[in-house]
DNA sequence: TGGGGTTAT
DNA sequence: ATAACCC
């Protein structure tokens, strides 16, 4: 297989410089809450970070100009255009948030180097960096298929600069674990590819685990007791000791991924399974008070629903109650099927379906919490899935992948 | 420490 | 329904 990992620089600051080209040669960090999540290069090289307090960010840059992006309609649907576009080229593309996309080039390389052979070899040039500065044999196929995804990487990265004007790097590798890793190495708008040589270093140059995507936070925790640290102590434990640990599957799959190696595919991601919109806050404590947060967040999601086409037929409630220790992960939820008679109403325009959905919420509310008693939330959340594609014959479907435009070349296979 | 997402159990 | 993972 090859797989390119494509990952935009800073993307909700490049959003926002678009929607406001006045405030592309200042510093400029995207604001959520008290959070500077993240930021331009401008304001990078001023010292901000990506998720540093607006105090702190504010005190090493007195300059920095910030814009509120707590309404992620922006940055969903520029992500969505820039999945779309790397969907024209080819079918297997997987999202990872809202600015990273795999794409499986596998067939559009074999095509390449099929008429490649035929035109006689000469002539394959990489684009952007090798990883290591690895020499590159052109008497191997394999780094032969890598260059060639390399120059399909640039092809991607060109397309989304022209067409949308964003920026973003790129790592072409055989899997998708190698693909991702391997992309941050030049890091605005380069891209780098590895060599099968390359992989051990590449492996070895991750300090901690957890920078092994796959390994988050807890299964690092538990690695520690173990003694591992890094992904050499990953691999020299003993499966036994890994597997008692943290069961057969998971152990199994994160000793490979600390070789790099990583059999998952490339799985589609087609139009989003589930629509959520949250808001977090200081405190409410009342009934009315959630009552009035959820028709906040209520009429914003409708019309994302509307817009998709689709009919939700699930509906969840979630909170975050108030915790001095832990304020992190805390986090209950009550779902249920949304009632058929709502179901038909989602289609339609400026019907009521709000206020019911507000009384199915409540209830679920109340499934969670003793409003009898004192409670204290620090964040609301309302999510609809279990999305089901109408019975076909209603119009405004849009068909989310429908379009086929025509690839750089095509052949019927 | 936000405002989202996904899959596995 | 929760817990883990990703950004």
């Amino acid at each position: 297989r090859v797989i390119v990992h494509v990952d935009l620089d800073c993307f909700y600051a490049q959003v926002e410089m678009i929607r406001n080209p006045e405030l592309r040669d200042e510093p400029l960090g995207v604001q959520q809450k008290s959070i500077v999540v993240t930021c331009n290069y401008e304001a990078r090289k001023l010292g901000v970070k990506k998720l540093m307090a607006v105090k702190d960010a504010k005190e090493k840059c007195p300059q920095l100009v910030l814009v509120n992006g707590e309404d992620l309609t922006p940055y969903r649907e520029t992500s969505y255009k820039v999945t779309e576009l790397l969907g024209e080229f080819c079918p297997l593309v997987e999202r990872l948030g809202f600015d990273e996309n795999f794409v499986d080039i596998t067939e559009i390389v074999e095509k390449r180097l099929n008429q490649l052979q035929q035109s006689g070899c000469s002539g394959v040039c990489v684009s952007g960096h090798v990883y290591n500065n690895q020499p590159i044999n052109l008497q191997d196929t394999t780094h032969v298929r890598l260059v060639i995804g390399s120059q399909i990487a640039e092809e991607f990265r060109e397309a989304i600069s022209t067409r949308l004007g964003l920026t973003g790097c790129a790592g072409v590798a055989w899997n998708k674990l190698l693909a991702k890793l391997v992309s941050g190495t030049f890091k605005p708008n380069q891209q780098t590819v590895l060599l099968p040589e390359s992989c051990r270093d590449l492996m070895r140059s991750l300090d901690h685990i957890q920078k092994v995507p796959g390994i988050g936070y807890k299964t690092a925790k538990r690695l520690e007791t173990l003694g591992v640290r890094n992904v050499g102590d990953l691999q020299a434990l003993p499966s036994a000791s890994l597997e008692k640990e943290l069961g057969v599957s998971i152990a199994q799959r994160i000793q490979k991924l600390s070789y790099g190696e990583d059999g998952s595919p490339v799985t589609p991601s087609g139009p989003p399974q589930s629509f959520s919109d949250e808001d977090s806050f200081k405190k409410c404590s009342s009934e009315a008070e959630v009552k009035e947060k959820i028709e906040e967040l209520l009429p914003n999601l409708l019309e994302r629903i509307h817009k998709d086409g689709r009919q939700p037929h699930t509906v969840r409630l979630s909170i975050r109650q108030f915790s001095s220790t832990d304020r992190w992960f805390n986090r209950e939820s009550r779902q249920c099927p949304v009632p058929p008679h709502l179901l038909q109403k989602f289609g339609k325009e400026s019907s009521n379906v709000i206020s019911p959905l507000v009384d199915i919420l409540m209830k679920l509310f109340r499934k969670m919490i003793d409003v009898e008693l004192p409670f204290h939330l620090t964040l609301l959340s309302v999510c609809f899935s279990n999305l089901k594609a109408l019975p076909s014959s209603k119009k405004g479907s849009i068909g989310f992948y429908l379009k086929q435009m025509s690839p750089p070349s095509s052949s019927g296979k």
